[in-house]
This record gives C-alpha cells, sequence and structure tokens, in this order.
RNA sequence: GGGGGUGUAGCUCAGUGGUAGAGCACCUGCCUUUUAAGCAGGGUGUCGAGAGUUCGAUCCUCUCCGCCCCUACCA
C-alpha cells in the first residue's frame, strides 16, 4: 500500500490533481459519518443531533396502508433474500459490465483509487485548441506548446501497438490525445490501453498538430479520475432509441453534443428574458408552488398533502393570483419565472410540468403589453437566433416588428362564413357540426366562437400573430372591453400554430371579478370540465384597491421549441416524465 | 381515451415456424502521427412480458407493458 501511495503522490504532484487517498488510508473521512457531523448541531444545544427525517415520504399510499417500516411482512423476507437477490443481480449484468467491474477491482488491488476528488486542469478543450493555434502563429507548423492540463471522457481510443490515439470529451467539445509508450513509460502506458470508453480522466502534456492536421495533446502523464462500469452507445450512430434518450438523458448528452446546444440555448433565452425585463424595471419575485386553491387559470392541478399542517395542497397552474397579490401590496413590476403542473393529457405542446414567465405591470393595459411582449420576442429572436427570422421544422419564420394582429372574431367569422358577433348559439352549434367538430357541454356564445377559432383559425397561424379581443366567457381574469361586453382587451401571441404568449388587462374592479368566478361556477354545474375556483382570499386582496395592470404569460419551454428548432417540447426538456417501467404485468 | 407503428447483443440495425445475424462496442494477438484506423481470431442474446396454437414459436394467435406518430382534452 505504501508503495502505492508513493506512486500515487508522485502522480498527483505531476497533474497537480488533489487526489485523495483510498479510503483505507483516511478513516474519518471513508464513512458517512464525515457528513453527518458537519450536519449536527452545536453541542450547547443538547441532544440535537442530527437524525433521519422523521417522516418518510408515503405520498400516495393509503392510510390503512401506512404502518412503520419494521412492521411491514415482507422486510425479514428481503433481508433474508439479499446474497441471493446480489448474485442474481450479478448473473444479469452483462459481459462488459462485469469485465469493467473485474477491471476496478484490478485497480484497487493495485493500489490505484479509481474515484478521485478533484483535477486542476488548465484549460479546457476548445481553449486547448485555441492555445496552439496561438502558439503555431508565432513557431509555425513544428510548435509544441507549453504542458497544458485536460480532463474528460475518454470517448475514442485508437490502440496502435506502442502508440494510441484517443479523444477525450468536455463540455467545450473534444480534443485528441496522442500516448505513446516511451513517453510514459511500459506500465503506465499498459494502464492507458486498459482505460475503458467512458472513463473519466485528467492528462497532461503538450500540443501538437498531427501530420493529418489534428492539434493533439502528447500525453505525458494521465490518472484516471472516475472508471465508468457501463458501456457507451455507439460512436458514430449516437443514441437514437427516443425513449433511452429521455429516461436517461446524460447519455442522450454524452452520445449525442447538438442535445447540449438545446439545453443551453434554453437557459440563454431565461438569461436574456431575464436581462431585458430587469432593464425595464422589473423585479423578479418567487410566489408559493403549493397552493391552496389552484388558480389563474382553468386547468385539472396535481394534488399533494402536507403532514404538518395536515391540509391538501395543490401545485399551481398559474403565477397570477400571488403575482396580483404583489401589485395589490405596491409592487408596480414584478415577474416570475417558474415551473407550472397542469394534470392533463401529454403531446408536443403539453407536458404536466412547464416552465412560465408571467409578469404584471401596473399603471398599463394589454396594449402596454403587446409592446413589451413583441420587443421582448423579438429581442430573443435577435439574440438567440442573431437574425430577425429564422427556421422551425422547415417553416420560415418573421419576426420582425410589428407582428400581424387579428381580432379573434373577426378571424373567425372570416373562416366560418358568417359574422360571428350576430350569431347565436345555435347557429354556432350548427357551425360547429356543420364541420364535425363536437362542442363540449356547458359553453355559452364566446366558447363556442372561441372554439371555431381554434379549430378555423389557429394552425395557420405561422407567423407572429397577436390574436386580440377573446370572448369573457374564455377569459375570466380579463377586462372587460368597453365597448363590446362580450369581449375582452385581451391577446395572445401565436407562432407555428401555437400559443406562445396571453395577456390581458386585469380586472381591478372587485366586483366583477367575483362575479366572472360565480360566472365559472355556473360553467361548472351545467358540464364544463375545467373551470376557474373561487378564490376568497384573492378576492379580498382585490378589495384593497388593485391599480389598473396589464399582465402577460410566455410558456418558456415552447419559446425554446421554436427557437431551438425542436418538434416537440420534450426535447427542450431534460427529463421529461414517462410512464413507470414494469416488469410484470 | 381511439387508431397506426415499434420493441432482436451494450449501441445502430438486418432476419427466419426448426432456439439468431451484421457494423460499432467488447475479449485475444499484431501494429509508434491514427481518426467511423487497419489486419487475424472470438458471439457475449429470457428476440419487451405472459398465455395459446404447434412435434417445435423470436416469427402465427390472444392478453399485457414501454416508446413513437396521428387523434381527442389542456397551454
Amino acid at each position: 500500500m505504501g508503495i502505492a501511495l508513493a506512486g500515487l503522490v508522485l502522480a498527483g504532484r505531476l497533474l497537480r490533481l488533489h487526489a485523495r487517498p483510498p479510503a483505507a488510508a483516511r478513516p474519518e473521512r471513508g464513512t458517512r459519518a464525515g457528513p453527518q457531523h458537519r450536519l449536527q448541531r452545536p453541542r450547547n444545544h443538547g441532544q440535537h443531533r442530527w437524525q433521519p427525517p422523521r417522516y418518510r415520504c408515503d405520498y400516495g399510499t393509503p392510510a390503512s396502508a401506512r404502518q412503520p417500516a419494521s412492521a411491514r411482512p415482507d422486510d425479514d423476507r428481503q433481508a433474508a433474500g439479499r446474497s441471493v437477490d446480489l448474485r442474481a443481480v450479478e448473473a444479469e449484468r452483462t459481459e462488459q459490465e462485469q469485465q469493467r467491474r473485474q477491471k476496478l477491482e484490478r485497480l484497487r488491488s493495485q493500489g490505484t483509487e479509481p474515484y478521485l476528488s478533484r483535477f486542476d486542469r488548465t484549460h479546457s478543450s476548445a481553449e486547448a485548441l485555441a492555445l496552439f493555434v496561438e502558439v503555431e502563429k508565432e513557431k509555425g507548423a513544428e510548435a509544441r506548446t507549453e504542458p497544458v492540463a485536460l480532463a474528460g471522457r475518454l470517448v475514442a481510443s485508437r490502440v496502435m501497438g506502442k502508440a494510441t490515439f484517443a479523444h477525450i470529451q468536455d463540455f467545450a467539445g473534444r480534443i485528441q490525445l496522442h500516448v505513446k509508450v516511451d513517453k510514459l513509460g511500459e506500465p503506465k502506458y499498459q494502464q492507458f490501453v486498459d482505460l475503458d470508453l467512458g472513463d473519466i480522466i485528467g492528462v497532461r502534456g503538450s500540443l501538437f498538430r498531427t501530420r493529418r492536421g489534428e492539434v493533439t495533446c502528447e500525453v505525458e502523464d494521465f490518472v484516471l479520475l472516475a472508471k465508468a462500469l457501463r458501456p457507451l452507445p455507439e460512436k458514430y450512430h449516437g443514441l437514437k432509441d427516443v425513449e433511452v434518450r429521455h429516461r436517461q438523458r446524460y447519455l442522450d448528452l454524452i452520445a449525442n453534443p447538438e442535445v447540449r446546444d438545446v439545453f443551453v440555448t434554453r437557459a440563454r433565452i431565461v438569461e436574456e428574458t431575464r436581462a431585458f425585463l430587469r432593464a425595464r424595471g422589473f423585479i423578479e419575485v418567487e410566489t408559493p408552488v403549493l397552493q391552496p386553491i389552484a388558480g389563474g387559470a382553468a386547468a385539472r392541478p396535481s394534488i399533494t398533502h402536507h403532514n404538518a399542517l395536515d391540509i391538501d395542497l395543490y401545485m399551481r397552474i398559474a403565477l397570477e393570483l400571488y403575482l396580483k397579490r404583489l401589485i395589490v401590496g405596491g409592487f408596480e413590476r414584478v415577474f416570475e419565472i417558474g415551473r407550472i403542473f397542469r394534470n392533463e393529457g401529454i403531446d408536443r405542446w403539453h407536458s404536466p410540468e412547464y416552465t412560465m414567465l408571467e409578469l404584471y405591470q401596473a399603471y398599463t393595459d394589454w396594449e402596454g403589453m403587446l409592446e413589451l411582449t413583441e420587443a421582448l420576442v423579438a429581442h430573443l429572436v435577435q439574440r438567440i437566433k442573431g437574425s430577425t427570422s429564422f427556421s422551425y421544422q422547415g417553416e420560415s419564420i418573421d419576426a420582425r416588428r410589428p407582428f400581424a394582429r387579428l381580432e379573434m372574431v373577426d378571424a373567425a367569422s372570416q373562416a366560418s362564413g358568417r359574422d360571428l358577433l350576430k350569431a347565436e348559439v345555435p347557429e354556432l352549434r350548427r357551425l360547429l357540426a356543420e364541420r364535425q367538430i363536437e362542442a363540449r357541454p356547458g359553453l355559452g356564445w364566446g366558447g363556442l366562437v372561441n372554439e371555431l377559432f381554434e379549430e378555423l383559425v389557429q394552425d395557420r397561424l405561422v407567423q407572429p400573430t397577436f390574436v386580440t379581443g377573446h370572448p369573457v366567457e374564455v377569459s375570466p381574469l380579463a377586462r372587460r372591453r368597453s365597448d363590446d361586453p362580450r369581449l375582452t382587451d385581451r391577446f395572445e401571441l401565436f407562432i407555428a400554430g401555437t400559443e406562445i404568449a396571453n395577456a390581458f388587462s386585469e380586472i381591478n374592479d372587485p366586483l366583477d371579478q367575483r362575479a366572472r368566478f360565480e360566472d365559472q361556477a355556473r360553467a361548472r354545474a351545467s358540464g364544463a370540465e375545467e373551470t376557474h375556483p373561487m378564490d376568497e382570499d384573492f378576492l379580498t386582496a382585490l378589495e384593497h384597491g388593485f391599480p389598473p395592470t396589464g399582465g402577460m404569460g410566455l410558456g418558456i419551454d415552447r419559446l425554446t421549441a421554436l427557437l431551438t428548432d425542436q418538434p416537440t417540447l420534450r426535447d427542450v426538456i431534460a427529463f421529461p416524465h414517462m410512464r413507470a417501467r414494469h416488469a410484470e404485468p
């Protein structure tokens, strides 16, 4: 062990890495006791040592089925069967996994710790390539740089006897390594050859350009930082299986570098949005995710339970009602970018949890929101795409201002060949029926007009288009139009046939708001499935005085899908929800 | 929810009523500027799960499960 340790320390000095000695040499840190000590409260506070959380998560377990863990009848059986299970697990491992585990054991028995704690690299792959190009300018084609330290995942290896070419991959890209036995010496060279694809290593060496022209690190020393126990997906075709790409996104990210770009762009979109809003005087806030009433939209919520309060809570379906409470409290420009949850269907444009931007600005109205939304979207397109237009799934999208505008009722009237402002409910139902569209029960004039719009117009709105003047019936939180009480001061922004943003002049008449909630309750009673719930606490806030306010919501995931040219929302959500896989039916 | 497609080696995919193949990966050997390295040898698999038909099923039938697409609901 002593010799092995010395070798490791030597390697550590060479590479300036901070390798921890093997576990056996540092008993004080080799167990879980270390981290737990840090969680302990000071001794003079009595017996308050760290303990596991008292309440286990029994979410979803019927009360009748709950019992102490020790009382569960199958616990003993599981404990007794453990060794058998482990053998079964071992037998189920693939040959490659077994080989890698054996290799791991061999390394440990030789005194090499295959999982180190730190490696100080000097350059990323991209920085190293740039460095070489700079040096090459001065010294010409035969240039060699000073040694650099690089780290990454081994993704390709071409062993050619006494020399090996390999590639490591880091966040910035890939870089080639050249490993020669006469640089490393026989034992160390053999260790390199024994590495597996997927292992994470650190290397040190100078940079040069090969005959074929690739900038390459001539490895003088290397260290294994983390052994991979499972093989990588195929190097040429990448990982194609959509199910695996989603369930094991990390493999997708390793094997398909363009996937990383999507999530980097997603982060940039959020950052640009924040910067844009901050520059306009908006303050970012956070409001409850768990809510006693799931309001701000008409959607089915997910439900959860809080043990200490012993109340059921809903996962929020919108940010709206709490942000408005902040406006009541005197905030004049607020926004939140947060996850919301809707317990509904999943398809290419719908996800059970998604990220919404909502913002509220006092003393402005829907037209102020329209200006802001148009400016924000045009700004994001410019910043992300570097242009005023972009391509989405083969369709060219022109995001130059001003975006098109369309009155919802006008558009639906034109598409249906009838002036819907003058049409009555039976005629609207007939228009829908003629087109084999089944109108949901309980819909009135506004709901049916909205239905006609969605069926006949929405899909055709490929270019950015503001649709204005939604019916009151489908807008329980939007201010009524002064010149037509059936409509509201509202707009939605459509791009590529999908709704991206939704905004309106907020209701600041608490009595009107109460009446709207009551309308919603009536709609529910006559069969509408999703209606806005009554929220007395919110009404109380409005009754204290709510300034004229414009509000807007924007779907970050959908916008990201557009700006990254991804066909579905799943492609811009790192870990999309999927059904659990069952071994047995 | 309804319709269609799909599931075969670690990955990408062929294929057949007589228990299975290719490329990459992997294992053995050779190879010191290669790059989808190459050459020689090796198949490592509950053919998604269960039942049925059959002498025999990965293939045919039924049921179930996952995933994808369309459709319905929601944004």
